[in-house]
DNA sequence: CATGAATGAGCATTCATTCAT
DNA sequence: TATGAATGAATGCTCATTCAT
């Protein structure tokens, strides 16, 4: 799954054969996900990520229009992946309680291998609800959750789930708790995102009580 | 609960006994956290806020010391009060389930009543673990962890709760679950906050399997 | 004639009995509207104005909002005058042939007292042709036009004025003739602007030819 | 007259029996010329050149050492040109009024050949007598002056032009009548240059008055 | 308390130019 | 001839902050 989140491997600059252009823009993008998440996309200059390429910060305009293009293309990628793996997880023809956990392994999959891109996500969302421009982001994210409710509603209606939840409610719950590990989720630590998946699925499953 | 939380109150302007100095102040303060919170601290400016209060920008240093100062205060304040607010439930002798419960209410009534300075507590975590002036909101935290963790544990041993679950992850899971529901709950809406805290504690008792 | 055209007197800096706030502005747009007609628009950067007044370039922009604030505040101060002044002179109800020397009289005495204005509009054509937010120059243009071909009009009819000129292209003549001045015009020369007026005015009135 | 103006014919890409690489250089400083003209010299960036010739922009450099030497050559030739063409038409041993009237249609002429180059040489007077690269530009103004003189001074000495009009201004005012034209005439339009001329004639020499 | 003018450091972006390929 | 990556200096503009009035 999220086979095309370069995230993790293009800073690696294990990959030489393939084309050079795109290479390089992957690679400058791969830097700015990371500052963006980390300092936040306004406390993030040009020139930090200049710094970090080892270039002067005009020479990113040769690859990239303006800083919020490179957010725009980073966000963009994120986004494309995660809709087309989770709509291939949900149309896997399975019932809706395996269904739903192969959403959630997923899930905590992508923050295992794309951390960056999703804290962007969670902690932009004042800058990504303001600016037209990221208006896509929005409208992708409708598109993630119509994909997840309809799950949660199949789940209901053949009893594999409780019927007396609401389904956009829970459906808030569950995404929040997931996507918000990503700021304390170390994907080098020694916490196994299969771990931590099972953890979570534990406690959806069974709930609290003894 | 949350008696001093000033974010609902304040901008009233009722402008009770205490010096109308301090009054101002806490006008003032409450102009900034929403903003800080709305449009995010760094996209704020003092302008805005100044405007905003029908000043001049300058003129806001009559009141604060620096925009930081602004940030420290409202943070201080919102930290101080949650603490005050759990130990108090935590120490009222009551069961592990009903503590728990009553932290879990205590949460959707602080999102209620001050969602700005909840939202900029969620939202700025990449400027708050960055600028060591911010060290003491993690210290807080930390106190707050505390206090969830005791809860938790105890309720393990009583064996009111599920004993296979790891307390830290669940704590956090549980956490983030609910404060993020501050991007989504409007306290001006039809949902009432005890609504979704039913909601949730009804999934979190049970699970979500039928 | 002309009277509210400021270019001459503000730089002199007598006046200070006068609103402060405003003195300043226009001691600033002075220095600019000079510069602008002397290095091009363009070639002037924000720096060089502040510079000349003595101020680091981001305290200009606490008068104005953007350099091109600047320059369409001059022009527009420029455009009204002229317009307002040549109106006056062409409803004196004097003969045509009165009236267009009042207005080449007028013409000359305004390159002598703004030329950096008059400069401005003779040498930023391009900009002023191309940015929709100067459209309101052109607009005032054909106003001008439409003056002075109200005047020609009236004294092919009354016989003042040859009957086989188009007025059109012999407008565009008069006026080319007469704002190219600008150019080599020294206000502070031994060459009086009337005299600059009596010889074009005679020229224009009986020919060439001997 | 002007056969060597390059500028209606390179752009059509005939490409004669000269050299490949000279064809190239014409039709760059053809495009070049068109968009100094029309956006002003400082507005038109390298890129824009090079676009509209569709190669990138360090290819530019190439052919020419800089943006600056691209006008001096189009400028250069224009003057020659000019120059060697009134030359011409001042010794060709006619009256004076023939002498002058031939100048005068050779100047409408060149207007409506290449009115990219007479523009650019309008436009562009701040930074042409600024920069010391372009003095070779005021110095053959000053030729061309010379011829003009000559010519309005014999026709005085001979009677043919009135005695009491200064020479030098009324060169000038004829100068600056004509060449500003290029600013509303259309080499494409239903106006065609000999009739612009003729009208310009038939006000100098009679005058305006009936 | 508030104004208004100014500071000074920094920011995203532009652009003519260079150069290895 | 042309590419594409990079330079380096400059540009218009922003903004937290200061301070005399």
């Amino acid at each position: 799954m999220a086979s095309s989140n370069n995230e993790a491997t293009a800073r690696g600059g294990r990959r030489r054969s393939n084309g050079a252009g795109s290479s390089r823009r992957a690679q400058l993008l791969s830097i700015a996900a990371e500052m963006f998440a980390t300092r936040g996309y306004s406390q993030t200059t040009v020139r930090d990520i200049a710094d970090e390429a080892g270039i002067l910060s005009g020479s990113l305009y040769h690859h990239f229009d303006s800083k919020e293009a490179m957010l725009t293309e980073i966000l963009r990628d994120f986004m494309g992946n995660l809709l087309s793996e989770i709509r291939d997880i949900a149309e896997a023809g399975q019932t809706p309680r395996e269904a739903l956990d192969g959403l959630i392994y997923n899930s905590f999959e992508t923050i295992h291998k794309v951390p960056f891109a999703v804290a962007l996500y969670q902690n932009e969302s004042a800058l990504l609800a303001t600016t037209p421009e990221f208006a896509f982001v929005h409208k992708a994210s409708l598109d993630v959750e119509k994909v997840w409710l309809g799950v949660l509603k199949q789940g209901q209606a053949e009893e594999d789930f409780r019927a007396d939840l609401d389904p956009g409610i829970t459906y808030r719950f569950i995404r929040d708790a997931i996507w918000s590990t990503v700021r304390w989720y170390n994907p080098r630590g020694r916490l196994q995102h299969r771990t931590v998946a099972d953890q979570y699925l534990e406690m959806l499953h069974g709930g609290l009580l003894a």
